[in-house]
Order: structure tokens, then C-alpha cells, then sequence
DNA sequence: CAATTGATTATACAAGTGTATAAAAATTGG
DNA sequence: CCAATTTTTATACACTTGTATAATCAATTG
């Protein structure tokens, strides 16, 4: 009593993991965390739900990892313009910083829909709350030094409460535009959010900042 | 074969309903849109699973009407401070406004969670698409209005496309320092996001907004 | 190329899910 | 106070869920 089995192709460990893992953040993104099941995930990945527990103890790890790879990209996105410009001028890197994380990919349906599928889960997981807290202060301290440096520049250095303050409000004008452009993507034109969003934190911190960002 | 039975009192309607969707959003808040079962919604209301049923036809339907609920509580208890000062100047009704989203019980984890819980749900569906919609203009037209009578105010008006740029810009700051306050409440002095919204808010307009609001 | 190891499939299972329906209790009207 | 109606409970059901395990296939190695 043999029974037919299908035929496959084996891949190494981190290909399928990475399958995987994209597999559960697409579903997540289109369909929300329901939609993220394991035989569904299985399907989208083309292979068979057993394989799932293969490469993970337990689903709540393949959901932990999602959220690790995907709050890992959107950091990598926003940073990588920044570190491709070393020698600018403070002005124009935090110009670019706070552009980079407002066009798409970082602005997204799925992306904002895939963090929102998670925030409960931060709230209740201790491991999942300090990935979060990581990310944000890892984006906020660099908001904060890359203010200073701007300010020093334009001869108007200020205090670190002060400078604290100008970076929480820094990051919400681009996690307020980041949620909107997600949750609404047909009421902002293209590029729209990015200006609106250097403007305004030129206009938080009291520094022209150079708006035009050259598409290259 | 008699079977033995609770006793219980009758409820009205919309008592009933009101219960019910309260149960829903508690759940949610606290363990997210999976611990939002039927069982645990009636556990949580005091009746029986089957009770659910009859006052929504599906689940679907209270899931629905709770995220109204949640939307509509939101939205009255941000405009309530404005609507109870209407001879106040333009700069003091932003200010006011501004800050009323920024404080407690709008600033909240739950709030957060809720929120966050819906939004897959209102990306694919029509309904929920629409009220999310009107939420969002009601904010930004309500923002701009005030916006254009604080220029005028100043005697500083703007364009149109200026005022809306500048709405975008404030209700971002908004959204931004709520969704950080919700998700880490950690992070932040009592009142301090209310500050920096006004603030933040003062410098994209370009207009001085009274800080202090009376704690009364 | 045979044998062993490791990856993948196939299948089963218990628990939880939303839904459906009949019985029982509470309320209302005459 | 009895009959009719509405609300609530109790129970059942089919389906989906995450997990577990054994069979089967692919790759590697000697």
C-alpha cells in the first residue's frame, strides 16, 4: 500500500525560511492576520503544511520572525539613502532621511497592514515589544543626531530636552504621513507625502530644507 | 428530560447591543482581533454564546458595528472640547483641538490596538472602507477650517492647496504622536505629547498657538 | 551505485470556530 | 392569572485551526 507522493525540489534552510516568511507577510498584508494560516501559508509557498513545522517549533515563531524581517526591511529602506550619502551636508541628509521613508515601499496598503497585524501581539509579547522598541528608537535617535547636526550647521545648536522633543515630533509628522498614505493610498498624489513631510519638519526645527529631491 | 436553565434578566435592545459591542472592543484591546470569539464576547457580556446571534445576524455584523462604535467615540471625544468653546479664538480652538487628541483616553494602548485591529478589515471592505474614509476628511476638513481662520486671524492667508498641505502636515503630527503614545506609553511624560503636538502644530502654520491649556 | 541522512509529503487528531435550532424562561396583554 | 410573544439558554454540527507522526522521496557520501 505505497502511496503516490508528489514530486519537489529540496532548498536549502534559508531559502525556505525566507519563503516562508514572505509567504506569511504577503497574507497578512493582503488578507490580515487571519488570513495567515498554516495551510495557507503552505499553499502561497507552494509546498505542504507539514513543512511549516519543519522549519519552525510552532507558528508563533514563523509569525515572530515575520514581524523581525519585516520591521527589518522597512529600517533597511529608510536608512540604506542615507548611508549612500555620507558626505552630504547635515540639511540634506535629513532631508533625504525623512523623504526615504514616505514613497513606496515604506508607504504601502500591505506594509501598514502588516505592522497593524502585529501591534497587538507587540503589546502582549515581551520579545515582540523590544524589537519594537528598538526600531523606534533606532529611528528616532537617529532623527535626533542628524537635527543636531543640522542645527549646529545653521548656528542654532539646542538643548537635549529641546533636541528630544524636535525628534518625537520629527517622527510622528513621518509616522502620521507614513499611516495616512498607507490607510488612504488615492487621496495623496505621488511624491505628495514626501514634500509635505519635509516641509513640515523644516518648518518643526526651523531649517530650510532642500525639498527637491532630485529623482536622479 | 427537562433540562435545567439559568435564570437571567430581559435587556433592551440597544442595552444588549451596547454590552455586546463593548465586550468586543474590551477583547480586542486587550488580546487583539483573535481573542474577539463569539464565546469569549458572551463570557465577557455575561450571556450565552447563542445570545450573539440574535442581535447580529453574523458575526460579521457586530464586528462591524463595533468598529462604528470605536470610530464615532474617537471622533466625540476629540471635537467635544471645541464644541464647548465656541467663542474662543481660532488660535485656542486648534490649540484646543490639537491637544484633546493627544491626551488620554484617545492616547491609549487599547485605542491603539482597536484601531489597528480594523485595519486590514476596512482596506478590504466596502463599508468599513467608506467609514474610515468620512472619519479621516471629517478630521482634516474640521483641521483645515480652523487652520484657515488662524491665518486670517494672523493676517496670513493661504492658498488652497497651501491649506491643504497644511492640514495633511497637522493631522499627520496628530496621528503620528498618537500612534507613538499608544504604542509605547512608556515613553512619554503625562501631557508631554500634547505639548509637542501644539507645538509642532504652531511651527508648520506659522502661527504662535497658546501651549499652556488650563488644566482647569 | 548503494546506503544513509535529511527534506518533504500525506494523513490523522483534538481543540476551537461560527452558525443553527429547539427548549426554557421572562415578559406582556387580555 | 393564563395565553402569547419575545428573549435567553442549551445543545448540536460542520468546518477550520494548529499540531503530531509516519511514509516517501531527494540528495549526499563513501
Amino acid at each position: 500500500m505505497t502511496r503516490q507522493q508528489l514530486k519537489y525540489k529540496r532548498k536549502s534552510v534559508v531559502n525556505r525560511k525566507n519563503a516562508l516568511i514572505d509567504a506569511t507577510l504577503s497574507l497578512i498584508a493582503s488578507k490580515g492576520i487571519k488570513g495567515a494560516t498554516v495551510r495557507a501559508i503552505a499553499q502561497h509557498a507552494n509546498v505542504t503544511q507539514g513543512l511549516i513545522r519543519y522549519y519552525f517549533n510552532t507558528k508563533e515563531q514563523l509569525i515572530t520572525a515575520a514581524y523581525r524581517h519585516h520591521m527589518g526591511r522597512l529600517t533597511q529602506v529608510t536608512f540604506a539613502p542615507l548611508n549612500s550619502m555620507p558626505e552630504e551636508g547635515p540639511a540634506t541628509r535629513l532631508a533625504t532621511f525623512v523623504a526615504s521613508g514616505l514613497v513606496p515601499p515604506v508607504v504601502d496598503p500591505g506594509s501598514l497592514s502588516v505592522w497593524a497585524s502585529f501591534i497587538n501581539k507587540v503589546q502582549n509579547d515581551k520579545t515582540m515589544r523590544e524589537t519594537h522598541r528598538e526600531t523606534y528608537f533606532e529611528f528616532r535617535d537617529c532623527l535626533e543626531m542628524l537635527i543636531r547636526e543640522a542645527l549646529v550647521e545653521a548656528g542654532k545648536p539646542a538643548s537635549e530636552e529641546g533636541l528630544r522633543q524636535l525628534a518625537i515630533a520629527t517622527n510622528a509628522v513621518i509616522d502620521g504621513l507614513w499611516l495616512e498614505g498607507g490607510a488612504l493610498p488615492d487621496a495623496f498624489e505621488r511624491g505628495e507625502l514626501a514634500v509635505i513631510g519635509v516641509r513640515s519638519v523644516s518648518a518643526i526645527i526651523g531649517i530650510d530644507l532642500p525639498e527637491g529631491k532630485s529623482d536622479k
